[in-house]
DNA sequence: AGATAACCGAGACGGTACGTCCCGTCTTTTT
DNA sequence: AAAAAGACGGGACGTACCGTCTCGGTTATCT
């Protein structure tokens, strides 16, 4: 019932270089004049590529520049065994201490303009284009939260974490704040800010002593 | 030493007829077409305005669109004495009820097609558009995050919660998850959702006892 | 001191299958769709042959169109004895009437769209490509042309016709007529035309003095 | 019935600065790289204009071209009193002389690279092209031919041509097969062949009786 | 019989130009 | 002086083809 698709590509055959100097082009693109001064015909003509090349393979900009992006991070995680923060939230056995310092480093890479740049300008393309979002979602966001529901888990074995909470639910509470008012911009984002929300927030779920 | 600015427009020849047609052509076409596809141009058109009377009086597509929003808002507000919330967070003593309906309602709105498009849009443009986002953060967002302000001190009056406790920080345990959910749309909003971080988050910041 | 010629392909290997269909898609796509919206990409895919299978044996779109319109009157030429006119200019003894009857079939012919389409495209690229154009008259004009010529020079012997006369240029007072109306459009081709043609080139328009 | 024309530019607010700057540019374009290869997008550029300001006042190349074309020849006229042969043909009483003397001229500027170029072009164009070629016709051609109306018209007043003969007829006896030549190249033009084409036109090929 | 070339289909590739859309500025005319 | 109208120079869009260039997969000789 669904018209046939437009003829998809045979992605056996193709160019592994022009690929990589994609990814090179946007980003260094988005590095120096912002993504959106980013046109596609810029990129291309930058990598040396057909504009053809690049719509064949992706839909729009943001595809382009979540899969370099993704790239970025796939590879840096390559190299040391931590790229990105995908490693792990540390388990000393004082979770506000664990939570506090992860918070703390959450806010400095995203105040950091390196991070800040790019990565706002996928997430508020994501917002608006569903499907972006949703692989935004899904590669980038997700896996770190999910680092979060891992600690959390270890925190109700120890009883540090009352039983019934559900993880996934309660680690919005440390980084629905954060995330908020770092896309928002309604305050500035500070290491107290984020000791306030890791003391306020941990009380919540914590054990009654 | 600052170059003349550029001929500032005298403001009280301006055309309210005009502007009340290119607020209702924006919104309209907004809703239409979507935030994306709706242009100056088009707009202008519908509006049966010249181009040249949408750059006399504002800077940008987002800045149109932001004020023809707030002046929906605002005729909103005036007929009814609560047009979108303005109003009060209800204090019945029961804090933790007040918060649930606060946020279930909050909920339902986020969760409705028509106050999501627009709104979604335009906060996707304020996140990178900094002075757009200012004017979205001050207008729109912040007058309502003050109510939950209001109603924490008055809990933090009756007992309700702890003295040490920042209202303006504290508000955001709240906000913060659902704002967050909202925008990355990593998971549903529901009632149940909205009512675990209200639980979750109340007992961080309650009193002990 | 010649560079080395390209690697001519060895014809002894063509596939006949594939040159006969691409004639047959590149006449069909001309009759369809008109020459100029002809393409080798689509003539290649309409024969379900690769792109390089043409540009192997042909130089150019034009080529390919020349040869397969070539082959079509070739075809035409073997089934019945006259194909399209190859075959004689009728000697009946009256050469009026005997060039009265070839110029309107003439006419006809260059009227009729099947014909005029595709040979009005090809005339109009050999006229600016002139290695084409080289072949166009060569192959398809000139030896029409020499019909002419023996039917003067048979009228030279039995006297119609002054000995003077040189009949490769003479018969351009009939062709050159019809041939410019035709490609130029000036003014409508019909029989009228053709016989006043006939009448004024063999009598003379000039009074008998 | 026939559906709305896609809004006519107003044409009072033309810039005769654009089009004289286009006119320039595509003349000189054709002039350097011939027909073929120039484009829309070099005339523009060229001419230090926007795309848009050729493809909102012409429909196509060809149409750019021709109005250069006949901008030139008018300007040409307007400085002498003869431009592009617009004048008149000789009237000596002599009509053969009078005849070669024109179609000798006919034949140096149809030989004349200068000429050829463009011309060639534009007719090859014209004669796909069902619109363009009748601009050019009516433009162009007729006025020329009309030149030939009205010297054998007073060739029949003093009794040199039959009074039977229809003048815009017979004269195609005598451009008609330079027109062919020139456009099919099928044989060189030469004065010559244009005498050859005079005396034989004018005189009959027929023997007398 | 097996090797080894060439042709062949398919179609990805770097490019160029297309014709369209919209930008923000400028100019003309009307109110 | 603001406003409706819209032409202008400019830039990017997404598409269509160009002619070249690999890719396997048949043939079709030539060892």
């Amino acid at each position: 019932m669904t018209q046939p698709p437009p003829k998809a590509p045979d992605s056996t055959r193709r160019s592994e270089r022009s690929r990589r100097a994609i990814y090179d082009a946007a980003l260094a693109l988005v590095a120096e004049t912002g993504y959106a001064k980013t046109t596609i015909e810029g990129i291309a003509a930058r990598a040396g590529v057909g504009k053809q090349t690049i719509y064949r393979w992706w839909p729009s900009k943001a595809a382009v520049l979540l899969e370099a992006y993704l790239d970025l991070t796939a590879q840096a995680a390559d190299v040391g065994d931590d790229g990105g923060g995908e490693s792990e939230i540390p388990d000393t056995g004082d979770l506000e201490a664990d939570l506090k310092l992860v918070l703390r480093a959450t806010v400095d890479e995203l105040n950091s303009p390196a991070y800040d740049g790019p990565t706002r300008a996928l997430a508020a393309e994501g917002m608006v284009n569903a499907e972006l979002g949703a692989q935004f979602v899904e590669k980038l966001l997700e896996p770190q939260l999910q680092l979060y529901v891992k600690r959390l888990r270890s925190a109700q074995e120890t009883g540090d974490v009352r039983p019934g909470i559900d993880p996934r639910t309660a680690l919005e509470l440390f980084t629905g704040p954060l995330t908020a008012r770092w896309l928002l911009r309604t305050l500035p984002l500070t290491h107290e800010y984020a000791d306030a929300i890791v003391e306020y927030a941990l009380h919540g779920i914590a054990a009654r002593r």
